[in-house]
DNA sequence: GGTGTTTTGAGGTACGCAACTCATTTTGAG
DNA sequence: CTCAAAATGAGTTGCGTACCTCAAAACACC
């Protein structure tokens, strides 16, 4: 009726008893000092594992007195998504105080990797851990190295840099999340064929070209009846996006579906109101005979205030969401438990794809 | 370029200088422990207001020495969702261990809420925390307020009794789900019109009423063309859903959707797949002239092995989850938070509605 | 002014571990 | 066997808080 799930409370002192030796070996094994023959640790770790002795937390974070460091670095510029990352943290001071980690945010030129790199360098050594929104260059990549040569913890953050040391990322896979845009559009269209359109920021951006990939890959294999247009580039900025795709409205009259994968959506909806506003008027039939079927799908990304309103009003279908708090606080947990030396609890930090449709709002 | 979220390192010791009172006072107060004069008692707060201090948890954590418990009361029987959950707190167990949590498991009967109340009753006084799977029932309602009364924290968890004064409910809105499965179920069919099927445990549970409500809500304002039938309770069980699900197909051709509300899916699929090998045998077409499109959309709940499977299969459309593991975690989140009187990061605790397809599986 | 009560101060102990020193023992090389 | 180096033991201190005791001070009331 009733089973226990936790271990019994033993400290130190206990093991050094089990293992037959002194506190102060224990604590050699422990914290992987020097001066203590191979054998004889073995002979404590065996005595650890057997008691399966885990350090109390609160007893080893109050002992080591120095109060830990994290830094975040974030690009510059009005990116929604980063600004609720950062207002998330926000929300964590509290929580952060009464643990005595301090976190500081450090913005930098998302689009300049040496700038990046510069960054990095400059927090050598005076930060336990780091996170960082990476941009996948060679020398961001020695950058983020260097900080892990030097005993910083570091985190990748949204966007990751697969061939560094990092020691973890915390993000989405992207191409995964193209998939679902992909499957998304698809189905949503429904039996209807036709051409899809896509809007992203640059296919030079690692998690755009990698979500198109996962898309056009979705497109290729399941939707026959759906073939992509060539990738509109709108650099997230409304205006251009707006433009790019109104043209590309103007040319192609059997345009059933439109997955923007980056920012820019402001533009991207007006395009779309637009050229409703557009085949409304070229033909007599009323509102209600044009119906749902006949609207352009749109899948976009992220849940944001405007995002969140489109969906609403039924403009957009669907948004793939990676949650910003989530990732915070991820992040945060994640750069502690390394600096602490716990284990990481793989499936608590794992940041999931959601699907967010109007009836699911967060 | 570089700000700084979190607060300076006081500690008591500074409050009671700057409140120019002693340690002890300083002790009362933060504890409410009577015996300070209420003008003492503003001058402290305020100092602590003033410094935005927050007792360090470590320090505090450790002082208290009494390791915590709580005890999560969970439905017996084969729920491979709640299995999931006790699942995940046994992969906490070295995070729990690490801060001298204990966590026990109890089981009871889900369908008698008297011997459910009885199990509360029975943790009275021995327990920090107690989260629990309700049902809403009174008698189970005053365990909870009587285990409220007597200091314990309380959690619901998955179902909620929000006629109770438990401190907290960790789990999702069932009406958003069913009104999220309503969606699904109505885009993805398309243009079709036709029947639309409910499969449920019981509609006495309430959860599951809830999601049958809110599935109801939006096939009737949004989707005209399609009508739902009479909800067939399976009570879970695989075997009479076939049967009932069966005998539906056979007296309605015009199926297009099928909403599972909550288990006995292994039933829901093997009748679907009966329907589908008949309706292949009854016409000569080809299968690639039935296609896609002639399939009967499914949409149930929760990601297991099974509905695992037949999402890649194709053979379900959309799962609706809830995050077993964040819905343990945060349990166990919430509960510390509360027994330790800290706030709770609502944000972080609360349970989303995910939308899982094929290629957004965990 | 004296009495009893309430409020406050001062101080101690304990929690489990990190980090350190210094003395002592063990080990291995010559 | 000798001696230096390596390994280990024993012990101390401090982290910031909780919780406790006891005495002193302030207060209220008659």
């Amino acid at each position: 009726m009733a089973e226990t799930l936790t271990a019994t409370a033993l400290t130190l002192k206990d093991i050094a008893r089990e293992a037959g030796v002194s506190l102060a070996t224990v604590d050699r094994v422990l914290h992987n000092r020097p001066g203590v023959r191979p054998d004889t640790v073995r002979r404590v770790k065996a005595a650890i594992e057997r008691n399966s002795f885990q350090p109390h937390v609160a007893a080893a974070e109050l002992a080591r007195g120095r109060a830990r460091r994290f830094a975040f670095v974030m690009p510059s510029g009005p990116n929604p998504f980063m600004q609720q990352i950062e207002a998330y943290l926000g929300e964590m001071s509290a929580w952060l105080a009464a643990r005595r980690l301090g976190v500081e945010m450090v913005t930098t030129d998302v689009f300049d990797p040496s700038a990046l790199a510069a960054s990095l360098e400059a927090l050598s050594g005076d930060y336990d851990g780091v996170a960082v929104v990476a941009l996948d260059h060679p020398g961001v990549r020695a950058a983020i190295n260097d900080l892990v040569d030097a005993g910083t913890k570091v985190v990748t953050l949204v966007s990751d840099v697969p061939s560094s040391r990092r020691h973890h990322y915390v993000g989405i896979d992207n191409i995964a999340a193209g998939r679902t845009a992909g499957a998304l559009v698809g189905r949503l269209v429904g039996q209807r064929s036709g051409k899809v359109a896509i809007v992203a920021g640059s296919q030079g951006l690692r998690d755009h070209a990698e979500r198109i990939f996962g898309f056009n890959q979705v497109m290729a294999t399941e939707f026959p009846g759906l073939s992509v247009l060539p990738v509109l580039e709108g650099r997230d900025e409304d205006d251009r996006s707006e433009q790019l795709l109104g043209r590309l409205f103007g040319s192609h009259a059997d345009i059933v579906g439109l997955y923007n994968v980056g920012a820019g959506t402001q533009g991207v909806a007006k395009a779309l109101n637009d050229k409703a506003l557009n085949d409304k008027a070229l033909n007599d039939k009323a509102l209600s005979e044009v119906g749902r079927d006949k609207q352009v799908v749109f899948v976009g990304h992220d849940v944001t205030a405007l995002t969140r309103r489109l969906l609403l009003q039924g403009v957009m279908d669907a948004a793939i969401s990676q949650n910003p708090g989530h990732e915070a606080r991820a992040a945060v947990r994640v750069l502690l438990a390394l600096a602490r030396g716990e284990p990481i609890l793989s499936e608590q930090e794992k940041i999931r794809i959601d699907i967010v449709m109007r009836d699911n709002l967060p």
